[in-house]
This record gives structure tokens, C-alpha cells and sequence, in this order.
DNA sequence: GTTTGATGTGATAGCGATACCATGTCAGAT
DNA sequence: ATCTGACATGGTATCGCTATCACATCAAAC
């Protein structure tokens, strides 16, 4: 490997010259600068960021450690985060926990052993020792989608809660009394919260409230909590999350119920194919971007200055009213 | 920080002691070993492996690189990537070129300075300097989806060419004479290989192609293809990935055709909704997972052994036969 | 009783980079 | 002629860890 005592020599400097040469930072003259950017030129010098790291203290890195990669939530979500981190000097290493929170903890740990200057997580159920630990020692850590309870760190939010009753409202302003709700698991936060809305909704409305809790986050179970709920001969359906939804909708398919006009359903979530399939999906939309932005602002203003408070932001989710619930 | 220093201080041993307790190598005695493992919970230390990489010259780590993390196609390798390598004691760090040469560039030098062991990138067009670096430099690397020309390193492929042509095929059988092939940017090698495998089967038969060009890898761009396709009237779309995909249908609904009787479609990727779409789509399926784990395979191979000489894997894609397409 | 080899421990020397300090030159100010 | 401060350079120490070697100890083998 070529390092910068290899560069310093070649161009007739010492390593501190070849090193402020390199980095601009501290005086060096131009004929140095130039002699070691010929040198390192000619070598392939490629600085060494673990060695630089180990004396700074700094890496330039963010970890990110998302629940599932394949949802569309957290990869758009993670793009986001990328694009602003990588626009202020940050590399983002981003890594999938697969909701499985023995596998978050060995990511998070994995990564503060690589010394990442911070960290942006979408917390997984469980004790979350690591988290507590993380916070503990003073890493700058954003939370995204779900917030550890005490946990004194930012976070980033949507107001599920409210999505889900805007969503139930509709359905309930279009007349149906029998709405049922296909859930996550309710040991996730989020869809606790959703579910909480649905269930504020329905009550506040004096109808009969009805879950089938899914067994676990994959289409699959939702489809088979779908099964349940049918059970029920309801009117709607509100899903909590995209991967419910298409469970949701693949039971309808199953038994020749016509979306729309048989029943009514209602996902959270807005994809690219909520308006390729036939009626369009109403769908209740979360700003998945702005997300990944201000989760990404909120750790820069971390890194960048004093510790504060810890900051809880809340966005807001928007109804997007297609043709899934007969709306014309 | 807690070092290792403070650690061997509190067990009442040298660093070297504790090192050796803590990482089971070379001799320790069973006192030490407890004694250390005490010390270390006690402090909460945390192996700073900065420091140990740059004395191992390992990191553990392995760089990868996706075009784009929101295509479900690289989401879905990229998953099946981190399960294998983890198995085997890598921490994955995964990040996203957007498909901007510029960028993937920047990523993986930033990569390798942060001296990770091993590469998998899934290049980008443009001159890939930094790809043939990394192979002159000895650096294990695996490209997936596509190849780089001449560049001496592994890559896992699928069989592309093919997979168009059996698509074509497909459609030819069903009687259809005037088949139009909404293509991604053919710079993209995997879509060039889809192209070239729609020109054969077209040819091949005597039939006249008609290839429309999207501007970019978007469902946007994709739709504006199709909408140029659309004024040859044909009566059948072969699209070259998921995107173009939905772009199409997007087109389509808007001007009220309908999917199956009067223009057949049949797409490149199957995702979770094709099925959802009415009639659900007939598609080129590829093997995601498998891709990711052949990647993971190979690379784990070069990490493990001598050079040897590049590998190409080309894996089967299978057309999965529903209804978009008239079929019965 | 010496040899041998397994076991256990610690001192020292780096890995590659930069922080810090010391030193030196030289133009302009006094 | 001396002083000042900006500019320029290099020596040394150090970040936290482990490779390497030197040195013990002790049981079994001869």
C-alpha cells in the first residue's frame, strides 16, 4: 500500500508537508503542494481514512440501520437521508436490521466500533439496550418511523395516529359502519399508533371497532389476517401498512370480492402501483422523503453544535382519496 | 473513551493480557480471562476497531454499491447479500450510486479508503476508472447485473438476452406480429441485453421491430416511451424493467386500452403487485436472491483464497406465465 | 537432572496519519 | 539594525490496538 511517507519522499517533502499539501489545511507552499500532488498522482496514493480516523477521532461516517430494505418506506426514506448527508461531506453506511432486534444491536454496535460520528436508526421492538447505551455516551442518534420510549433522542414521526382516523372518517362519511382493521403486528409502534387512531375513530363514532392483528409484517400474514376479518363480513378495510395491503388485497382477489364496489379498502401507504391497479387505491400517504430529510437535518444540527434537547418531529401524513372506497 | 488500557489496568494485567482474553487468541488463563471480561463489562468497553484495522490491515467490512436502492430488484439483492455475508462475520455497508457514474465513483474510493475488505458494486455506465483500480490494486470484487467490459472481476449476470427473446417468443406464439419494446436507456448494459434479445426475436421471426427509447430509468420516463411506442399501434409492449413497467401502465390506462385484450403486455422484474394488477402481468422473473447470494459466494471465495481467474455466472430468468398477455 | 514443549505474561514496536511544537526564512515596520 | 508576524517545513509523539519476541514457569519425558 502506498502511503503518504511514499508521497512525501518522492516529492522531497516530509510526511507533515505531503500531508498539509494534501489536505489544504496549514501552510505549504505551491511548489510542495504541486510536487506532492505529482507524486501521490504517479503513486495512486489513496489516503488511509482508518488511520486518519484513529488520530481525529472522526470518521465522516453516518451509520443507518433501517428495518427492511425492501420496503419501499425505508428505502425511500434512506435515499433521502443519503442524498443530504453525502451533500455535507458524510458517507452513509446504511444497513438492514430485518426488524430483528439481536441483528440491530450487533449493526449499531458493529458501527460504533467503526466509529461513525452518528447514527440514524428506525428503532426495532425490544429492549434497545444499545440504543440507551448509544445516547449514553453521547453519539448523535436520530431516530426515524418509531420512537423508543425514554429514549432521549430526536426523532422523526408522522402523525399515524391522526392518518388513521382521517382514513377511518372517510370511510365512515361514506356510510360504512362495518370497517375492519388489518393491523401489523401491534408490537411495532407505528402501527400501534395507527391502530389507536382506528380505534378512536370507531369508538368516537359509536360503531363496533374490529381487529385481526397480523402475525407478522410480511404480506403473507397479512393476507391471512385478512381471512380472519373477513370472517366479520364488513364493509372496508383499513390496512396499516403496504405489505398488509397487498396481503389484503390478494384474500379480495381470492374470493372475488370487487374492490370498490363489493368493498371498500383503504391502505397506508401510497407506492407506485396504488394507481395501476383497478380502482385506483385510496391510500393514506406519508411524506417518506421529507423523512429521510429532516431526519438527516436534525442529525447535521447535532454534529455541528452543543447537545440540546431532544427534538420530536411529527409530519404529517396526507389522504389521497382515489376509487377504492366507491368515491367517484 | 474506555480503551483497552483502562480495561487491563482494572483487571490488574498488561494490554497484550487483555487483548489476548478478550479476542481468545494465543494463551490467557482462565483467572485473566475472567478477570478481563469483569473489567470490561464493568466499563462498558467497546473494541475500537479503527485501531485494530489499521494494525490487522482487515476490517471486516464489505463495500456495496447499488445503482438504486428504492428498485426493488437491488433492494432485494442487496438483502440477500448483507444475510449471507453476515453469516460469515462481515458487516455489509451498503450505499446507493443513483446510477450517476460521478457518484459511484466517490463511493467506492471512499469505500476503500475506509480499507473494507471487499467490493460489490453494481456498475454504472460510464468509464469505471475506479472498477479497474480496484482490480489492479488486488481488491476482491463481485459486480452484479452488470459487467464492466474488460474488466478482470467476478460478476453474477442473468441470462437477459434470453429472457427477452422467450418473452417475444411468448407473445409471437399468442399471434402477436407487431411487438414494441419500451426500453430503458441503452447504455445500461442489462437493458442493451434486453434490447439485443427483443431484436433477435423479432428478426428471427420476420417481424419488424419498433423500439421505443426512454429518456431515463424512471416510471416517467417510461410512460413517455410508451407513449411514442403506442403511435405504431401496436398490439403487444415487451418493457425492459420494472419501471418502464409501470410507466407503460400508466400510459395505457390513460388512454383506456386494456391490458389483455386489446394490447398485451409483459414485463421485465415480477414484483409484489403484478399480481394485484388486473389481468396480473405476465413477466420475466429474475432470480434476486439468488443473485445476491452468488455474489456474497464468490466474494467470500476471493476473500478466502489465492486469485484466481475472473468468474461470470449468467443465471436463468423465468417467464411467468398470467394473464396480461390474453393467455388463458 | 536435564531437556522439551506447552502455557502464560508483558515490553516494545509498529500500523498510517496528523496534532503540536520548534525552528527557520523573509518582508515590512519601527 | 532590530523586531514582528506571516509563511513554510520538519521532528516527535500519539491515536488504540495487536504482532512479535523475550522471558518465565511447570509438567512430562528421557
Amino acid at each position: 500500500m502506498t502511503t503518504i511517507r511514499d508521497v512525501a519522499e518522492r516529492a522531497g517533502v516530509s510526511p507533515m508537508t505531503a500531508s498539509r499539501a494534501l489536505s489544504g489545511r496549514g501552510y505549504a507552499s505551491d511548489g510542495a503542494r504541486e510536487a506532492v500532488r505529482v507524486a501521490a498522482d504517479a503513486l495512486g496514493y489513496r489516503p488511509n481514512s482508518v488511520a486518519r480516523a484513529l488520530v481525529q477521532g472522526a470518521t465522516l461516517s453516518i451509520g443507518l440501520v433501517v428495518s427492511d430494505v425492501e420496503n419501499p418506506f425505508f428505502a425511500g426514506a434512506a435515499r433521502a437521508i443519503a442524498d443530504q448527508l453525502e451533500n455535507h461531506g458524510y458517507t452513509v453506511l446504511l444497513t438492514n436490521s430485518d426488524e430483528n432486534p439481536a441483528r440491530e444491536e450487533r449493526l449499531v454496535e458493529a458501527l460504533r466500533n467503526r466509529q461513525v460520528d452518528g447514527l440514524i436508526v428506525a428503532p426495532s421492538e425490544g429492549t434497545n439496550r444499545h440504543l440507551f447505551r448509544a445516547v449514553a455516551d453521547g453519539l448523535p442518534l436520530v431516530q426515524i418511523d418509531r420512537a423508543v420510549r425514554g429514549l432521549a433522542a430526536d426523532a422523526v414521526l408522522v402523525d399515524n395516529r391522526h392518518g388513521a382516523e382521517v382514513a377511518v372518517g372517510h370511510l365512515a362519511t361514506l356510510g360504512h359502519r362495518s370497517i375492519v382493521c388489518v393491523s401489523d403486528p401491534s408490537a411495532l409502534g407505528s402501527a400501534r399508533e395507527r391502530l389507536a387512531g382506528y380505534r378512536h375513530a370507531i369508538r368516537s363514532r359509536g360503531l363496533a371497532e374490529s381487529v385481526a392483528e397480523a402475525a407478522g409484517v410480511t404480506q403473507g400474514d397479512g393476507r391471512e389476517a385478512t381471512a380472519r376479518a373477513l370472517d366479520e363480513a364488513p364493509t372496508a378495510i383499513f390496512t396499516t401498512s403496504n405489505f398488509m395491503t397487498v396481503g389484503a388485497m390478494h384474500e379480495l382477489a381470492a374470493r372475488g370480492l370487487r374492490i370498490g364496489s363489493d368493498i371498500a379498502v383503504i391502505g397506508f401507504d401510497d407506492l407506485d402501483w396504488t394507481t395501476l391497479v383497478d380502482p385506483p387505491l385510496t391510500v393514506v400517504a406519508q411524506p417518506v422523503a421529507e423523512i429521510g430529510r429532516t431526519a438527516a437535518t436534525l442529525l447535521l444540527d447535532r454534529l455541528g453544535s452543543i447537545p440540546a434537547a431532544p427534538r420530536r418531529v411529527r409530519l404529517k401524513t396526507s389522504l389521497v382519496i382515489r376509487r377504492s372506497c366507491g368515491e367517484q
